[in-house]
DNA sequence: CGATTTACGTAAATCGTTTTACAGAATTTC
DNA sequence: GAAATTCTGTAAAACGATTTACGTAAATCG
């Protein structure tokens, strides 16, 4: 039905193994016949079946790509990213979601593995990374990227979450803030402990009260609600800072359902950085990580591993940057005090 | 070094054939064999390769996704949704991006179809759609997906775009706007194309003048930079529709640097519902496209044809809903005779 | 009860490539 | 100029699963 390497290798008048040849460059073919068959090919337009070339050759060009949701636009960009380094050097990439489970999760590793890929990029769906053995045992080259479970000896790549919840304290602190509310995904999450730690440590440095943190899970909808509740209640947190894209959505949510005005009445420091974040008003300051970069570092990992050098790995960890827009200002306190003179 | 059904085999104390039996079920097998089988494959942590297993079988479990950007939350969710469809069969999803260009496309469409997947989804990069007959000839059942070329005759599943920008005009009519701009990200699409059309058609039928039509382009960039410049020039419009999610931003963040305050200098309808729009100020009426649903849509049609089935093609287009929320309001010459009064 | 069908296991052929083993021609080496 | 080496083509053996063909035991039938 569909044309093979015979009906090239018919029509080129040669043998199937030199089409092969041609195609895989594995040995030298003389020019003539390239010729030939490139002609041939292309009459009938033919292109390997990538499935049987991967079953004798052993090799895949193909990396698996798992996430714990396709929807969460840090995740899909990751993905942009790590798709546009590995095509260029014609792999393609499968990907699957474990939409937060775990035992989802260990199911797609599985169908993933089945693959054979020559790489896989996990982001685990936690901290336990409960995967691992599944990983460990399939013998195919994988990198952990973002949520990286404590203890990690294997190829991680993540930014620094410290130095990124440092950068949002000091930034407020500098402005005069000293109430903070934390709106943190979950705190099952090292990424996320390791950001509360940066921001624990500023504001205990500067004397400050410890921040209020408030767990606001992994999706849109529970943020704002759970934010919500809070932000009816009394409090007098005059700095908000979001640990995850999807916790600022919430403060933003639930700050204009209670009426209150940014920076006016709060200040707010997001996290990653979309179009929406510097379109709206007023712009949102935000910690940014470098996306772009993580997908290329991941890939180069990766591929050291693909073509067999297992140096030893460098955890290195990328750096995030503030930037700072119209979302944070001074505090009503100091802010006030210049209005109303 | 990585096990095979022969492995399970000898382990169980069957014959390979027995095995593939009983994983494909493609045969009845005594229960207490199944039962050896299944004990030695979990022992051995057996997963039958993929790639041998389409070679011999012919039929492949997996569906080939091919986009314009991985990094438009528009495509992403698409992707989302279809995943979250295909899984529950047993089918993978491979990914890639045309980035937008028609040669890019075509050669991965090439790549992708060397998979020989059960089923691909196409959102071509323009409508020629270029890589048609690529298609065609490879004989993979496909459905082409948002961007739909005029007399297509193939599997689509796209909204009624024309009701969408329908709804959109009325809405602002009816709030008593006069003058219209409309962002398109760029008329050689036929989506887009329809959306206008259903604007104009409203206010024709109004007796008011046509809308502005600005093209801004595919990405947030370029959008804001061209909404900026016509922005800054002398305008009298109080009404803008987007056309896509990039174009809602760039006129959001163009007004914003004007100056311009939503909804009472300029109403604005935007494009696609995501979470922002509703955490943001103000929280944003737009034209929601039923993006969950197109990706059932998609995977039913598909199926269909996998299974073998090839009805003729409903040519049923979903329809969008108007979500009204605060960036839209009565213009200011209407406003301000209330608010002087 | 003998004949026929059904149930179910195994051996071997097969899918479309890549790769190995071999061979003749051309080239290099001494 | 003979021997050794390199070049480049073909035939055939893999890769790991599925499927076909076949055989034996059990079940069903008249």
């Amino acid at each position: 039905m569909v044309v093979t390497i015979k009906d090239v290798a018919k029509l080129a008048g040669v043998s199937p193994g030199t089409v092969s040849n041609v195609f895989s460059s594995n040995r030298a073919v003389k020019a003539e016949l390239v010729e030939r068959v490139r002609k041939a090919a292309a009459e009938l337009g033919y292109e390997p079946d990538r499935a049987a070339s991967q079953l004798r050759a052993g090799k895949a060009r193909v990396v698996a790509v798992l996430l714990p949701d396709l929807d969460n636009p840090f995740f899909t960009s990751l993905v942009a990213s790590i798709e546009a380094n590995v095509r260029d050097e014609g792999f393609d990439i499968i990907v699957a979601s474990s939409h937060g489970d775990a035992v989802e999760e260990a199911r797609r590793l599985s169908a993933l593995l089945a693959w054979r890929p020559a790489g896989l990029v996990i982001v685990p769906c936690s901290d336990a990374f409960v995967s691992r053995k599944l990983v460990s045992g399939g013998g195919v080259p994988f990198v952990v990227a973002d949520r990286v479970p404590s203890h990690f000896d294997g190829e991680a790549v993540t930014v620094d979450n410290v130095g990124a919840g440092t950068q949002a304290a000091e930034h407020l602190v500098r402005l005069g803030h000293r109430r903070f509310v934390v709106a943190a995904s979950t705190l099952r999450l090292q990424n996320i402990r390791d950001r509360c730690e940066g921001i624990e440590a500023v504001l205990a440095r500067e004397g400050l009260a410890s921040p209020t943190l408030i767990e606001v899970g992994l999706d849109f909808d529970t943020a704002s609600e759970r934010l919500g509740v809070f932000m009816e209640g009394e409090q007098q947190a005059t700095a908000f800072i979001a640990l995850t894209n999807f916790a600022t959505l919430g403060i933003l949510a639930s700050a204009n359902r209670s009426g209150l005005s940014v920076p006016r009445d709060l200040s707010v420091v997001g996290f990653d950085d979309y179009s929406w974040m510097h379109a709206v008003s007023p712009p949102l300051t935000a910690i940014r990580q470098p996306v772009d970069m993580m997908g290329r570092v991941i890939w180069s990992r990766l591929r050291r591993h693909i073509v067999g050098r297992s140096e030893p790995v460098a955890d290195e960890r990328l750096s995030c940057d503030l930037v700072v827009r119209a979302s944070t200002a001074s505090p009503p306190s100091v802010g006030d005090a210049l209005r109303i003179a």
